[in-house]
DNA sequence: CGCTATTTTGAAAGGGCTCAAGAGTAGTGG
DNA sequence: CCACTACTCTTGAGCCCTTTCAAAATAGCG
């Protein structure tokens, strides 16, 4: 799947500092920028994972579709972000550009000797499998026990903390997936995800900057999306030593 | 998170035939056995992750309580599998024996460095953290877009393939986790999971082998059992090149 | 400006949840 | 061996959140 963008960015820098080849963007930085158009598939699921990806600019959905026709996102890939690294023979989700995109590849093959002979690299690697793994499970946890609202409220922390740890100031996100993106990913219908933002809104929760760009969300109190967000990062101590048996609620 | 036991099954065969260090399995082999009672922790979320774990015997349940006292089971782990490897400073979830269970540990630095240093175990650490990755996935697929009845199914297929696999020809299951387990892992409650094997054994297609045991379920109807789980091992051709529109079904 | 895709809104239906009680199953100790 | 207790599991009834189906409103674009 895909690997977080701001994994370990400090030993990145460290690496960088002494030869470009010795960080992962680096390995990448050499290769020839190729352009996807929206909509635009850079591979689909069972492919021969030939390459690995570094995405340059803009964003881009990975999923799967069901024997029905569902489409299940298990996620979106961001520009800093790589795919195609945690896989055997084939990819098991296709990727497509949902915005005009910028992306570098490289052969497996390569990027599998590059990683295997660098002691620099083997740790980013890691590195960032480990984020995508966390990530998927917060995703898992999301999916089994969380309300419409508390998903969306998720979705949109996520994003915030996204544009705040990129140094924006400004609360205002742009989503640059549709309705039907955001429902598929988070497990509902695309009329849920549209009725819950209008409820956020009622809320003074998030707030549309012009009615007319729909893709421009504010966040109004991010205090209380993250409320609404539901995981108060869990608790585990609460379970330790003590067995606190009983009231579990829901599920 | 953890890994699956039948990765790359011939590769450690292979290793192992040279130095029996040069698998993971053998990595283990001169560790200690310990022993763990019904219920008892192995780590808790949060814990500094000190130590890898190979399951040599039992089953165990990996899970996340969250602030409101739900909880959620990511995952079982069975012999042969192993627990800790995709991690950075702290455990993401608790792990706890749901039956008698042995396992043995290593602590990290020491993994991580005969990993780092042997050529063999690299591609079967490799290998494990791929199939791992494709559980999660998988997991989260079901979650966000399957039915009570297909979730139920889809469990008891991969269980009753985990026993094929073991070489065992009987189709009947011991199911060594609790009704509850089950419900936290497929993200539904005790009492829908019930009613559906209820339902299940109405269908014919399950059955329990005696009633006193409801931990032994016979799997009557093996194909309807594949039928009714869903993933026709989704149908990723349908969607390449022409881009069927329209007629998604649910969400 | 007209056409199409996307998004919003409304009303009704349904699947799974909640609450509550009953039925088995185990373990304990007299 | 049989209460007695503690659990787990099953079953029932009603409700609620999300889905489904349908249509209107809004944006994007040639």
């Amino acid at each position: 799947m895909f690997l977080s963008s701001y994994a370990n960015a400090h030993q990145v820098a460290k690496a960088a500092l002494f030869k470009e080849a010795e960080s992962l963007h680096g390995l990448f930085s050499r290769q020839p920028i190729e352009h996807l158009a929206v909509g635009q598939s850079l591979f689909f699921e069972g492919d021969e994972a030939k390459h690995v990806f570094e995405v340059v600019e803009g964003t881009l959905r990975i999923f799967r579709i069901l024997s029905d026709g569902r489409r299940v996102i298990t996620g979106f890939l961001y520009a800093g972000d790589i795919v195609g690294v945690s896989l055997k023979e084939r990819y098991l989700y296709s990727a497509e550009a949902i915005t005009p995109t910028k992306i570098r590849r490289i052969a497996r093959k390569t990027f599998d000797e590059a990683v295997a002979d660098s002691d620099d690299l083997r740790p980013e690697v890691f590195s960032r499998v480990c984020d995508e793994m966390a990530a998927v499970q917060d995703q898992l946890v999301l999916l089994s026990s969380k309300t419409a609202e508390e998903r969306l409220c998720t979705f949109l922390l996520k994003l915030l903390q996204r544009t705040i740890a990129a140094g924006n100031r400004d609360t205002t996100l742009e989503l640059p997936m549709t309705r039907q993106d955001m429902a598929d990913y988070l497990g509902l219908t695309i009329e849920t995800v549209s009725r819950t933002i209008t409820k956020l809104i009622g809320k003074g929760v998030v707030n549309v900057v012009n009615p007319a760009a729909r893709h421009f969300i504010k966040i109004e109190k991010p205090g209380m999306l993250a409320q609404l967000a539901g995981d108060d990062s869990e608790c585990p101590e609460m379970h330790r030593d003590l067995m606190v048996q009983g009231d579990r609620r829901r599920h």
